[in-house]
DNA sequence: ACCTGAACACCGTTCAAGT
DNA sequence: ACCTGAACACCGTTCAAGT
């Protein structure tokens, strides 16, 4: 049966989960698809236009209710109060879609990360991020830099997350390699840290750094406001 | 005559700078030190061990004065107050140290986040970042995470930064491909953002972010201080 | 201890030729 | 239009054998 785009991408995507993205393979796709070798270059011109088409895949739907905003978070009661959502709790949402969306295939943040290039989803993501720092006061210069650091936090923290689950035992080995590389003596807040370290506190550490990075756009968003703004 | 470990490790620092990281290969680095390629392996027992040892080196010293602090810089002529440096000047130079080692070979940014492990430089760095947190009043916990989101910032932005600077023309084509794919009717907000990307504005872009995290970093750490802390 | 030579098991990509 | 078959030019890694 002849294969189609969409068919060669969502095996790709499939085959990212089961074998990880190192061992996504052009030749195991072919595999996969019942198919010879140079059938997919048909469909896709290189390697890396399949990479960046997944990746986009990956973030379909990250930006949709945020541009619209809160008239359509009334009907799909994803928030419901009667005044419009504050900036910043929207850029704090959008981060956190944009993280569930890479962590929705094995290694999606690589994936992300490795694609260089503007594909429609990562544009939208972009455009609503930009709009809501506007929106919160930022010129768009500021806007796109902090839409920037954001975005690199988001991506950073994830490819970490999503490396220590890859590990044979859960990062359990990972952890205690560390443990042996921290001598108290030489580091010793490093050594209290890592009390902190092995965690299933993924969503806190998350929250933590997201809200830090929130937290530091506020405050020199206001800077140049009135002195005190309430 | 014969190799040691130090030469095979400099000689793929200088592989690096001249091909690039996706060109760094076993065989060429055996080649460029005339010797045969499974002779590397008695140096280095893997590609990925060899690369983390390249990672290491680039961080020589990035966390050379921070840890001892002001008592140094006088003599340094680092810094020259009669006051010890504020925790967070001091997380803003180490940000800044750890982007100008990553800088200093082609490719650092994203060797360094290919290196999973925790080599003696790396600790270094870590042990003074959130040392320094901890003197900023942060928990040991908070003092990790905080170090972690400034990580992420640092080597995210470099690596963008040096994939900029590695394109063709020095980014100017990579621009146009986005100018092009940007549409002003759907993408208003990238499209006014978008007269800021080309750019030769790295170090401005990259101390704004990092004044962003740092500046939610304070905020946090005297939120749950005495109300007015002036 | 340190290296050679040769092999193993892979890669991404291209392309004439088929249907 | 879509795929096969086969080749090209590479990879990382291993390992007996040499010195």
């Amino acid at each position: 049966m002849r294969l189609n785009r969409d068919q060669v991408l969502s095996a790709a995507l499939d085959l990212l989960d089961e074998a990880g993205l190192d061992q996504l393979t052009m030749r195991r796709l072919s595999t996969a698809l019942g198919v010879q070798n140079g059938a997919t270059y048909w469909h896709f011109r290189s390697k890396q236009a399949l990479l960046e088409a997944m990746a986009d895949t990956l973030l379909t739907g990250v930006a949709d209710t945020l541009l619209t905003g809160v008239a359509d978070a009334r009907h799909t009661g994803e928030a419901d109060l009667g005044e419009p959502e504050p900036w910043d709790e929207r850029i704090a949402r959008l981060a956190h879609r944009l993280r569930r969306a890479l962590l929705s295939r094995r290694d999606g943040a690589r994936l992300f990360s490795a694609a260089f290039f503007p594909l429609p989803n990562a544009l939208a993501y972009g455009e609503a991020m930009i709009a809501t720092l506007c929106q919160g006061g930022l010129t768009a210069r500021d806007a796109s830099w902090a839409a920037d650091t954001l975005t690199y936090y988001v991506v950073g923290h994830t490819i970490e997350e999503q490396l220590a689950a890859a590990l044979p035992d859960g990062g359990a080995e990972g952890a205690a390699r560390l443990a042996e590389a921290v001598d108290p003596q030489r580091h010793p807040h490093l050594f209290a840290a890592l009390a902190h370290i092995p965690a299933p506190h993924h969503e806190d550490h998350f929250a933590y750094g997201l809200q830090l990075v929130v937290a530091g756009i506020r405050s020199t968003a206001t800077a140049g406001r009135v002195a005190d703004p309430r």
